[in-house]
DNA sequence: TCATATATGTCAACATGACTGACGTAAAAT
DNA sequence: ATTTTACGTCAGTCATGTTGACATATATGA
């Protein structure tokens, strides 16, 4: 059997290899969330919720509307978990300072250490994931997920290169 | 106050990658899942809909009780969507040989048009990162990907190997 | 200055897809 | 013969998404 399955080559992209790349993903995501999930459960809260605790303790003064193009959702879904973790104080709001209409988001000590909680399987999940696979590996997983993502937000990523600039305060 | 998020400190290094590790795997599976949901909405169907056709595509004969440790859903949620998608002659159901309680499930003819359909965005998608990131790179994906997914699950691919046969699964 | 655009919030109404818990049926296993 | 398994279904709930309309404060440009 000339098994064309069984060449040398990997770029020979057959189905196969194709659909256990979507597989992947598929598995990737799910066991990534389940963990969290069920600590978020315990207060009341949702996987969206966790989004929004990760995307503004990771850009501390995001705006509202940065914070929906990253999440892709429109505000009225944001707004529900966003003010109920505000009522909550998780996180906090400002007024901006050259656009007053504007509001800047952190967390709070509290969102914080939600946040930490919440993240810290991911975390542990990634980190022996990579120490598994090797830098080399690591460097491949980047470029290939990359890949993956649309072209506006795989900016953000280049943008701040492989190993991102030492900068102080996110911007 | 030393600033602990500046350069010397390789543990904000780690810290960055882990997080954005993390990040990729987030856009990754919004930007994987939004192109297919948006035809799905055409026929009333949603992401579960998808799941649920591209794993009975994948694995024709499954029976649901396989399906359901493949999605990790309650049974009642997938009922909804399958039963859904049977009437409407996306999939057949046909008893088991061995045991005549189960229901294996096939996609009939209108079934494999939907899913190639759908697939199609997210296969072109896996296509084009694996073409651009170079078969090294894919093999570091693999890995790393492998890494993070939970160990049974793991199994799986461990099991097919990278080029698995493509054997369907009578269980 | 006045008009318009922007950033944000909010209300009502709705759909999807999860969940739990209970119950039912048919077939297999002991 | 009894129990367990595979599957379905009903009723109710919840989280998270949607659209569309409207409100307010602020910024910006003609």
């Amino acid at each position: 059997m000339t098994d064309v399955k069984s060449g040398a080559n990997p770029l020979f992209l057959r189905d196969e290899e194709l659909r256990q790349g979507m597989e992947l993903v598929f598995y990737a995501y799910r066991d990534f969330t389940a963990e969290p999930d069920a600590m978020l459960a315990e207060y009341g809260f949702g996987r969206a919720h966790h989004r929004v605790i990760y995307f503004v303790g990771r850009n501390p003064g995001i705006t509202v509307s940065d914070l929906l193009d990253i999440l892709q959702i429109t505000k009225q879904s944001l707004s529900r978990v966003l003010s109920q973790l505000v009522r909550e104080e998780f996180i906090t709001q400002r007024p901006g300072t050259h656009d007053r209409r504007q509001r800047l988001l952190e967390l709070t000590d509290k969102g914080v250490t939600l946040e930490k909680q919440l993240s810290q399987n991911q975390r542990d999940r990634i980190a022996r994931a990579y120490r598994a696979a090797g830098a080399e590996a690591v460097e491949g997983y980047r470029k290939v997920i990359l890949g993956m993502i649309n072209d506006n937000d795989r900016e953000k990523f280049r943008k701040r290169g492989n190993f991102p600039p030492p900068k102080k305060t996110g911007r």
